[in-house]
DNA sequence: CGCGTTTCTAACCCGTGGGTCAGAAATTGC
DNA sequence: GCAATTTCTGACCCACGGGTTAGAAACGCG
């Protein structure tokens, strides 16, 4: 009774879209390029949708709805740990009982799952960190992180007062550095073509975070490795940028 | 000879454009908006830039000329350093030898001076992250983070070999959650007006970074804290989001 | 004061790109 | 084949803002 839609058409308009915000942001993205991408014309973009912004505000609300449905997620399956095992004691946490990682193990699968929306949304992610100046979505990046940042502080406070994480750092610069860790991870995933390997990753960011760079206490102090550093310094300038040279990073 | 110009015009048109690129980033800030919060015409922008991305590109050269200040700075204060105290070894960081404490205190030191750039330049910083698109210096930021992670990487590769710190970690995310951590903060600065209290900022992170989130380890075992998690946790409720309950944060 | 010189103004030009709309094209049911 | 109807096209409109320029204003100097 009338002529049908291309039904690819919509489909490939997103991704043609999000392929020009990553390129050129949002503002920056041109709609007959999009369309052109498409090989549609310009009018047919307003078929589909209001503007460019709404093309976004889609995107970024799926992000959103992912992100969400995970802390809800989170909050369920952590009431159900706590549920079954009832509380920790600080005992757990210093002698490691398989109760506390359990619950570890938990906790880095939840992570992973973020890790893996922000892999599948990394185009969006990065978008929304360096594109979305001028639109309505701009601070919403900084929200997010935000407000994680919080929850992060957060609990980081309730450990604390059982006595299982450090007391002598603000909480918010843990945030801080948890949150921000997560956010250079991701938007390096922007840049990426082929899925990295999320599970390692998590359990590495995750060893690192709770026990830091420093190194298992040696066995007994005798038959450590003795090399010198500069014996190791001297031999290393074929390998890449020649400065650096000294003990932990920064 | 000449009418003079007005001295204070082109400083105040520099002030003037920095706060419009914050709010709306560099293609989005209007040269009209710029001139007129100087009480100045439109023209009288282009008797002092080429452009507004001149502009631009002279506040971000002042930035990286900076970080570059710091990090020949850094050279040298190590090359001294060594040159006055010889290699560290893997028993002065098992040890806390004094050596190794003054080399951490210099770390600290150092990373507080780039704290202070990241201060006094947040707002370019900030614009550089999300609101630089379609300029040519769109790339910086994340150019200046990989050069990090590159530089952090490779001392953690080389503090690695001999000893003094974990193995089991990929000198890849040590970098990125070093600068990730860096990089949060920074974007945080640019949202305040009062300086943070940045020694403080550059010794908690030092400490997290190196020891990570774990306490100490309990003098004996015996006496450690042991009121339950879920005593604190529900007398929590006052003080913030209701949400989050349990161990480590992620 | 008037001349030369540089600063500054404001009207102007114009490319760009978002959004619109009349009409062509395609498809279905009859 | 013929309406009826919806999709799609592409020329058009127009606001916006970067950049220009003619000329007015300000100043130093003789």
């Amino acid at each position: 009774m009338a002529r049908p839609a291309d039904p690819h058409a919509r489909i490939s308009l997103v991704t043609a879209a999000r392929a020009a915000f990553v390129s050129h942001g949002v503002s920056g993205a041109r709609i007959e390029d999009i369309t052109a991408a498409c090989k549609l014309s310009k009018g047919a973009f307003y078929l589909h949708f209001k503007s460019k912004e709404q093309l976004f505000g889609e995107l970024v609300a799926e992000l959103r709805a992912g992100m969400d449905a995970l802390l809800e997620h989170r909050k369920a399956t952590m009431t159900g740990f706590f549920g079954e095992h009832g509380p920790l004691t600080a005992r757990d946490v210093h002698q490691r009982t398989s109760r506390y990682e359990q619950l570890l193990a938990l906790e880095v699968a939840l992570d992973r799952e973020v890790l893996g929306l922000l892999w599948r949304y990394r185009d969006v992610f990065g978008v929304l960190v360096s594109g979305s100046q001028g639109t309505e979505y701009s601070g919403v990046v900084w929200e997010m992180a935000h407000r994680e940042v919080q929850r992060v502080q957060d609990d980081f406070e309730a450990v604390k007062a059982y006595g299982a994480c450090r007391t002598d750092v603000p909480s918010e610069l843990f945030g801080s550095m948890v949150v921000g860790t997560w956010l250079l991870v991701a938007q390096q995933m922007s840049k990426l073509t082929e899925p990295p390997d999320l599970d390692q990753w998590v359990r590495a960011l995750h060893r690192l975070i709770r026990e830091g760079s420093a190194p298992p206490k040696p066995k007994h102090g005798k038959r450590t490795v003795r090399r010198r550093l500069a014996a190791r310094l001297n031999t290393r300038s074929t390998q890449s940028r020649s400065r650096s040279r000294r003990g932990t990073a920064r």
